[in-house]
DNA sequence: TATTGTTATACTCTATAACTATA
DNA sequence: TATAGTTATAGAGTATAACAATA
């Protein structure tokens, strides 16, 4: 009963996505600060960078973005000169994307920053709690996966 | 160094997006389906509902969102014959927040629908996973909460 | 002067889907 | 027909700040 009587905002929900705003915020500040990327650029930009090579669906596939929305960001990079796209010799459909020079010396003087935010946040965490964290995470998304590719009415 | 040279997209703040733009897209959907309300009016909604009489200010702060998208969100409960709004007695300047009829009926129809997602959220989770996923949760938006109010570098 | 709340502005993000080109 | 990626459109969310009314 103490459960059924929980309060809205005390939702499991509501403190993640409160949490999340905080966390984006975060992040978005820092990016401006040190490499005037907006956080979706910068998603783009580091996955492109721990992936040279990649194709751009594989890419989409990896974030949550839609290829709609990492087309759209991927532009302003490449107008940035930023990234370099060049075409599959194999197959002319599939982009090959790769860091430009000044977008590789950008990756590697933010990566950093981002990095030791991970650590900071981590560091908050007792032995363990990382890995139950994640594995909560995981159990999640799992669970929304399925279904997300059912009708709204499925899940209650 | 295997954790210094985790690729980025496994970084805690990547797997948290995820899940939270997921958890936004099924709450929308149920939302849609069930109220015909966006998540942002239900977040207001159930705040009213949960605390009838409560000013505005206050339900801002409990939620994410500064008191400019809380007014506009606001707006349209009223507009909706959703909410009904009345200045204090005491102080003109605050507004006193109450559900009307029919916004009572709509919350009252809907909630149940709410809670059982978070009960199915739960059920997912063993015996002191949630515990200890929401100490985590406030272990971080405590330390953001600080940080947030400082200059960009000072978090690295 | 400070607080409560509204409004304006501009920008970003998201969702959907039509569209081009290649295969 | 199917896949890779682009573009269009509209709606929703976010950030900042100027503003009116009240205290």
């Amino acid at each position: 009963m103490s459960e059924e009587t929980a309060p809205v905002h005390r939702f499991l929900t509501y403190r993640l996505a409160r949490v999340q705003s905080k966390l984006n915020a975060q992040a978005s500040k820092l990016l401006r600060a040190k490499a005037g990327l907006s956080l979706a650029q910068w998603r783009i930009l580091s996955l492109i960078g721990g992936n040279p090579g990649t194709r751009a669906t594989d890419l989409t596939r990896i974030s949550t973005m839609d290829k709609g929305q990492f087309s759209r960001k991927l532009k302003t990079l490449v107008d940035d000169r930023l990234v370099v796209v060049s075409v599959d010799p194999q197959d002319h459909r599939i982009l090959r994307l790769r860091l430009s020079d000044s977008g590789q010396v950008l990756y590697d003087r933010t990566l950093p920053h981002m990095r030791k935010r991970q650590a900071d946040l981590k560091a908050l965490l007792g032995p363990g709690e990382e890995e139950a964290f994640l594995g909560v995470l995981d159990k999640i998304e799992q669970t929304l996966e399925r279904d997300l590719s059912r009708p709204a009415d499925a899940s209650g």
